[in-house]
DNA sequence: CAGATATGTTTACACTGTCAACATTATTTT
DNA sequence: AAAATAATGTTGACAGTGTAAACATATCTG
């Protein structure tokens, strides 16, 4: 039968069964991918670093993909998280909710970057993304186009088509977040400030180009 | 001693020196990335379909990463020949040559999905980008540039860091490339007149976030 | 023609993802 | 508690990968 769902964290030593080793496959991946990018993590590295042999992980996962995609599913679940705690915290306008959708966007990118490489990497046949699963379904997605439309509904951005104005609005951030974290901006003498200015500039030039006549 | 560059085409017949080896190589592997993608690509692949040893590339290509270098490199020069073009074609304004800059580039990303994924892939460590080519100092993102100082100089866009404004245009036809092209916008019923619509829209929004007040 | 050079092939090695067979531990059922 | 079953681990194998070394042949240059 099926395991109680109720009782997951119960063996605390590391024994034959660790019990925890799905847990800990993630969190190697997340460490290599940190260090040498997603491109050249292997599965048998991930074993090795967890002290594991190389196929223990298939019991847990049903390949390298599935691995990549709980990755990819949990920086969803982070960043959405992010976002709705920074937006609870503000006591601004909804326009500026709008404009925390995009500034946590970025940072959530940049703060994560293996998790969003993960989250945004290719799509390709072979990929880890299951087909319903597209970004454009995701709350993350959703709550931005929310604040767009709402912003609209309130004049305090302009009226139009409201999926190509999030489309715009997903583009800037996400082309910025993905310069920056695949090293195609140098940061030659890049410093926090310098940093920050850039962000704010991004996010400026969004609401310039969606805001009202 | 070195070999003559006068003299590439003569070999005419496949035969064990074809003298072409190093062109089907660089074509054969953008056959395979746009079929299915750059991830799962293969020298042995793409030896086997040259009809060559796995060891042949060699001879031409220091590694693998040397092919997608070069497939990098010539990406860049078809978008720069390709933008300068259009621009030369067209009889608007320098504020027109700004926003062909960013549907040509946008145009190019969409047209040679395998170049542009190559071309901005994740630079990581082991990646065949040299550290001192960085996109930003490529021809095509200089011309951008300078289209939207000239822009700035007569007026036809706002005044302001000039990098900034550059970061921020590349951002975001960079980004909506990116989603377009990794499938990150599914194109369920999507037809030539909603894309050219949604380009247009994203190149509009560019454009009011950096016009002048 | 003779050597040098360019361009192939073959062989080998360490690494990869994945699967099948086996071993051990944990849980459930009797 | 004992036995059966499920969960979780290991070992060994296989085809495929990038790359280097040794070898082979075609072409070019003197």
């Amino acid at each position: 039968m099926k395991k109680n769902p109720m009782a997951p964290a119960k063996n605390e030593n590391p024994a034959y069964h660790h019990g925890n080793l799905r847990r800990v496959l993630i969190d190697t991946a997340l460490e290599i991918i940190s260090e040498q990018g997603a491109e050249t993590l292997s599965l048998r590295q991930i074993a090795k670093i967890a002290r594991v042999s190389h196929s223990a992980p298939y019991r847990h996962f049903k390949d390298k993909n599935a691995i990549l995609a709980e990755v990819a599913r949990e920086g969803f679940d982070m960043m959405l998280r992010q976002t709705e705690e920074r937006i609870a915290r503000s006591r601004g306008n909804e326009l500026e909710h709008f404009a925390i959708c995009g500034l946590s966007y970025i940072d959530f990118a940049l703060n994560y970057p293996s998790h969003y490489r993960v989250m945004f990497g290719t799509r390709s046949e072979k990929s880890y993304f299951s087909d319903e699963f597209t970004p454009e379904s995701t709350p993350s997605f959703q709550l931005l186009q929310d604040k767009i439309r709402i912003c609209q509904e309130k004049g305090l951005l302009k009226a139009g088509v409201l999926q190509e104005m999030t489309l715009a609005a997903w583009s800037i951030v996400h082309g910025f977040a993905m310069l920056r974290i695949d090293q195609h901006i140098p940061d030659r003498g890049m410093d926090e400030n310098t940093l920050k200015e850039l962000k704010r500039s991004v996010v400026m030039t969004l609401y310039f180009g969606l805001r009202p006549e």
